[in-house]
DNA sequence: CTTGGTTGTTCTATATATTGAATAGCACTC
DNA sequence: GAGTGCTATTCAATATATAGAACAACCAAG
């Protein structure tokens, strides 16, 4: 059982896009990449069409399109259609050119192997997901599989506690999203309220099983400029076992790594100003 | 110095494949993503347009929706488009049901642990170019870097020659495309040719410097189906020590590696048809 | 402070992308 | 072999995305 969710994207959500934007198409075309994304086998266009509640001509259309362009493949054979490698190469350019992942991949490394956790390094997206964007896996210990590009709803977690704590949300957005949440533990909203202060004071959260029955998350957040955490660093494992190599150290470890991030991101904007 | 190249899309590249299609606004926005992806920083909206040949206000409107499906990133401070991490995403789900890699890669890293070089994975698009998807570094001698998404001229180096060999194009097209390529030792097009015949009656083909000095590639076809090769493995490394740990045993793993890969990939359709 | 040359953004007429029905093909069942 | 239900695809009318100019906001130089 995968652990990830989307916002679940409906047809409805596609057609409110799609009448505000002026250019439909483009909108159109992302949500035909995502759905092919999650489909295990290649579709035709009916199935595409019917699944985002578009017209099949359009989406003919739209795929002809994204083929063209190598973002999706076409097997003139069965019609059927998927994603294509030219996604990877759009991927690779973003990371190269991203300073988090260079900065952080070092520090990740370094404490998943102290301490014999999986690290990660989250990118957030506002109040409606985070993007793992690194990984460090301890090899030592059994991994929790999880995989660069993973989605996770922002509020989830250790993470969650950090975005809510730090990005000044009013108490009617946290509620109404937190209430969407699939918890293996869940907190009740007043609970978790008081774990978000918390964090808010101790500048780290952690969800100790709530998320996953026996498993640890500790999480700090990262700056790239003021305002609300644009990244966090987050380190997960086993609950008993992160306890035996020394959860207090991990804590340390993980915030210095985050401010010290923090610092040098925020610092690299202002050496583009002189 | 890097040594990809794509064939340049140029404005009337763009501009004719915009007219072509039903959904102008999504070649457009693939122009604008594979710019981004090009650039050092962030670009703004004037001078997306001027390189693509768009109206800006055209372009704008590209840009705000792809903002909106989280593939590009807009900074309200200096106004200035990014790619974003969604584009990471796809990248993933991509890689997750692609059975080429999952299964290249073993062999990949048993071929660069036994002879100490750097292994690829790459897939084939026609005459246009490849595009790396599988790497496997072999982690003792300095490494060639290249990176998984990374696309070079269908028709370059070792795996170019593979692509000429098995892929039935007619001479005029092979020379078309052989001319525009860039090398540190060009062959001339007879030479080329004799070389490309070579591989055809090997099962193989090897690039000794021609297109970096003193940098032996192998590389043998992979396919998927009957037709054209959809991807070759390569290695690749610096001549002298690929000499020296066996470079005839090297062109024998790679090939049986291909082979035996192709009969995998093949004889998963052969499946499908039962 | 004004001027000149940028930039990003809004606005509206018109060329055109989108629609939904009609067409064409394919694989079954009867 | 005709019929049934599914596909993918084409086509022409119309709703609309786009182009180009006008606008606004900024910065640097005089």
């Amino acid at each position: 059982m995968t652990r990830q969710q989307h916002a679940a994207s409906t047809d409805q959500d596609l057609a409110r896009t799609v009448k505000r934007s002026k250019a439909p198409a483009i909108s159109r075309a992302a949500a035909v990449l995502r759905l092919l994304g999650k489909s295990e086998n290649p579709l035709g266009v009916q199935a595409i069409a019917r699944e985002l509640g578009l017209v099949p001509s359009t989406c003919l259309y739209v795929l002809r399109a994204l083929a063209d362009e190598e973002l999706v493949s076409f097997d003139p054979d069965t019609k059927r259609y998927a994603l294509e490698a030219g996604v990877l190469t759009l991927a690779r350019q973003w990371l190269r050119r991203n300073q988090f992942n260079d900065l952080a991949q070092p520090l990740l490394d370094r404490l998943a192997q102290t301490f014999g956790a999986t690290m990660l390094g989250v990118q957030t997206m506002g109040l409606d997901h985070m993007i793992v964007v690194a990984i460090s896996q301890s090899g030592q210990s059994f991994q929790l599989s999880t995989q660069i590009g993973s989605r996770f709803p922002a509020l989830i977690s250790a993470t969650g506690r950090c975005i809510a704590a730090f990005g000044d949300y009013s108490e009617a957005e946290l509620e109404a999203r937190f209430s969407t949440l699939r918890w293996d533990e869940p907190p009740t909203f007043a609970e978790w309220k008081q774990q978000v202060s918390l964090a808010r004071t101790q500048g780290f959260a952690v969800d100790q099983g709530n998320y996953i029955s026996g498993v640890t998350v500790v999480s700090a957040p990262v700056w790239k400029a003021r305002g609300k955490p644009s990244h966090a660093l987050v380190a997960t494992g086993i609950g008993s076992a992160l306890k035996r190599s020394g959860l207090p150290e991990l804590q340390d470890g993980l915030v210095s790594a985050a401010r010290s991030l923090s610092n040098q991101l925020c610092g690299d904007v202002s050496a583009d100003w002189t």
